[in-house]
DNA sequence: GCCGTTTTCGGCCCGACTGTTTTCAGTCG
């Protein structure tokens, strides 16, 4: 089970969903949103809070917080089970679909009765959509598009969610008695940016007690496969989980397997049958003789083949075997190595937790530097102004230049328009530490358009960092239409840090793009993007993007010592 | 439904874009 806050910020959420579907107050609605924000990024667990301070939570009042507290004593609330009755599950998953909100889909729902995004496509083909009153041909196109974007991640859960339930499950097996290990495999341990299949590998030399806990979990609404090597499960929430036992001896030669890729094994076992050898499972193993030659433990089964042990996140067969056997392998970056982080938000503007707050939880991660870089006023939802600003700086400077062994820089996130200009005139601009620079908007614009906005960005010099370079949000929007070579080369040639947002719905740049940049010589900021304490934590995302992009710490700003770091900034 | 150094009632996140309208509703950041 999710954590309590997280349960409780998905049904607010919901509710506020449901209420904007059925036509009820916009305002009663956006105050379930704020609340569930609120207490999603509430630092206390929900589950030891009593009644007054639930209501300490910014934006909790006495009803929500006796809907909480209703949950808390009987596992739901009786106001969101009675607006569930009357809108089916499948019209909030419309409601998922890219440039369909709340309206248009009550709307479909009301006068199609469609309940679920197969029934929206086959009605878009049979031209349904033109009975019902605002829905165009234009609307129909975008609508077939964001289906088939959602399509393509379809199925997938984002790393957050795969890590939280991989921990869950690996925190009971790894209590059942004659359990020897139990770790998450498969893309989780690879960090792909997001996880089909969700694969757990145990050791022990009797599998039922674990099968047997395993299939008992609380969140398993269903067993798929029950067998005394493998069981699989689907969670409450809709993901796979299999679990796979093997006996203690030869846990290095599963681990290597259930981890993948399949390519990288592929090209493992290659080698393997030209060395008169054959990998499996099960171990590595000599041909004729069928010894076992290794199986213990990963480092044995590479080092049988020759090779050094590689990192899980630089095993796609992207040339990381070949760098092995040359002893060529990067010194991958980690999350230990970084010092810092240098995009992050406040309460100031859509950030849930005071600067302080912020602050007292950054230093906790021993940080030693940190930027405040809250939004600038182009982006007017969130209404900064330049007194705002200039305030937050003072209170930063009040805490001196190093506050709890960290150095405090003064920074913010501008907004890229589409000349590639930012907000704020250069004497504005030339006040702050540190600026990162994101395109916020005009996400249609055509690629040579898009390319010279992002181009013009890195020349600006008061730009140190561009944020989230592509605007992608996993499963809900493609990046932006752009030539990221040329951009790549404005960045070298500028001086100017690409992003890597550690945020798991952005993870921006993504691995593959990062691999690219770093070979036309770019430098990195992984970044928490972080709107709460709790997302500061976010930076392991980030860090697995970095490794799966073959980044070493002199490649990533925030890892640099601060000497290093302030010439990075001043020489910009 | 929440909130308060202008308020315990009356506000609340603003502005741009899109597609459908012919004056504006819906969506997004």
């Amino acid at each position: 089970m999710a954590r309590l806050n997280e349960q409780v910020e998905a049904l607010l959420q919901e509710y506020a969903d449901l209420l904007s579907i059925t036509g009820g107050d916009a305002y009663r609605a956006r105050a379930y949103e704020k609340a569930a924000r609120s207490v999603g990024g509430h630092p206390a667990d929900l589950a030891g809070l009593d009644a007054k301070e639930l209501r300490e939570i910014p934006n909790v009042g006495k009803s929500i917080a006796d809907k909480i507290d209703e949950y808390r004593n009987t596992g739901s609330i009786q106001a969101v089970e009675a607006l569930r009755a009357q809108v089916p599950t499948g019209v909030r998953q419309i409601m998922a679909i890219p440039t369909v909100g709340p309206k248009k889909a009550g709307a479909l729902y009301r006068d199609l009765r469609i309940t679920s995004p197969e029934e929206l496509r086959e009605a878009i083909g049979a031209e349904r959509l033109n009975d019902v009153p605002g829905f165009g041909e234009r609307t129909a196109e975008n609508i077939l598009h964001g289906l088939d974007l959602l399509r393509r991640t379809g199925g997938r859960v984002r790393l957050d969610v795969a890590t939280a339930t991989a921990a869950e499950i690996t925190a009971v097996l790894g209590a059942v008695p004659g359990c020897v290990r139990c770790e998450p495999a498969g893309s989780l341990r690879r960090f792909r940016e997001t996880v089909g299949d969700l694969d757990i590998l145990a050791a022990a030399e009797d599998s039922d007690p674990l099968m047997a806990a395993f299939t008992a979990l609380p969140d398993a609404a269903d067993v798929l496969v029950h067998g005394t090597t493998k069981t699989s499960i689907r969670t409450t929430a809709g993901l796979q989980v299999d679990l796979r036992v093997v006996p203690p001896e030869d846990w290095g030669a599963a681990l290597l397997y259930f981890t993948g890729s399949k390519a990288h094994n592929v090209r493992l076992r290659t080698m393997a049958v030209k060395a008169g050898l054959k990998l499996s499972e099960y171990g590595l193993f000599e041909v004729g003789s069928g010894a076992r030659i290794a199986s213990r433990t990963e480092q044995e089964v590479y080092a049988a083949l020759g090779l050094p042990w590689i990192p899980p996140t630089l095993r796609e067969d992207r040339g990381e075997i070949q760098a092995a056997r040359r002893g060529e392998l990067p010194d991958l970056v980690e999350e230990a190595d970084l010092r810092g982080d240098l995009h992050t938000h406040t309460d100031l503007t859509d950030g849930v937790a005071s600067l302080e707050e912020m602050l007292d939880a950054a230093a906790a991660r021993g940080y030693a530097y940190y930027a405040v870089t809250d939004h600038a006023p182009n982006l007017a939802m969130q209404r900064m102004t330049e007194e705002k600003m200039l305030a937050q700086r003072s209170r930063l400077r009040e805490l001196g230049p190093s506050h709890r062994g960290m150095r405090l820089l003064h920074g913010t996130e501008l907004n890229i328009d589409p000349d590639g200009g930012v907000d704020w005139p250069a004497d504005v601009l030339a006040g702050f530490d540190l600026c990162v620079a994101s395109v916020h908007s005009h996400f249609r614009a055509g690629r040579a358009a898009q390319t010279r906005r992002l181009v013009r960005a890195c020349e600006n010099p008061h730009v140190h960092v561009i944020g989230h370079p592509t605007t992608r949000l996993l499963g809900r929007r493609g990046g932006l239409d752009v030539d990221l070579d040329t951009v790549f080369r404005a960045c070298a040639r500028t001086g100017t840090a690409l992003e890597i947002n550690s945020a798991p719905e952005r993870l921006d740049l993504g691995d593959e793009a990062v691999a690219r940049a770093k070979r036309h010589g770019v430098r990195f900021a992984i970044d928490s993007d972080a709107h709460s304490t709790l997302q500061l934590d976010n930076q392991r995302y980030g860090i697995g993007t970095a490794q799966r992009g073959w980044l070493g710490g002199d490649d990533v700003i925030n890892s640099w010592p601060w000497s290093r770091l302030r010439r990075f900034l001043h020489d910009r």
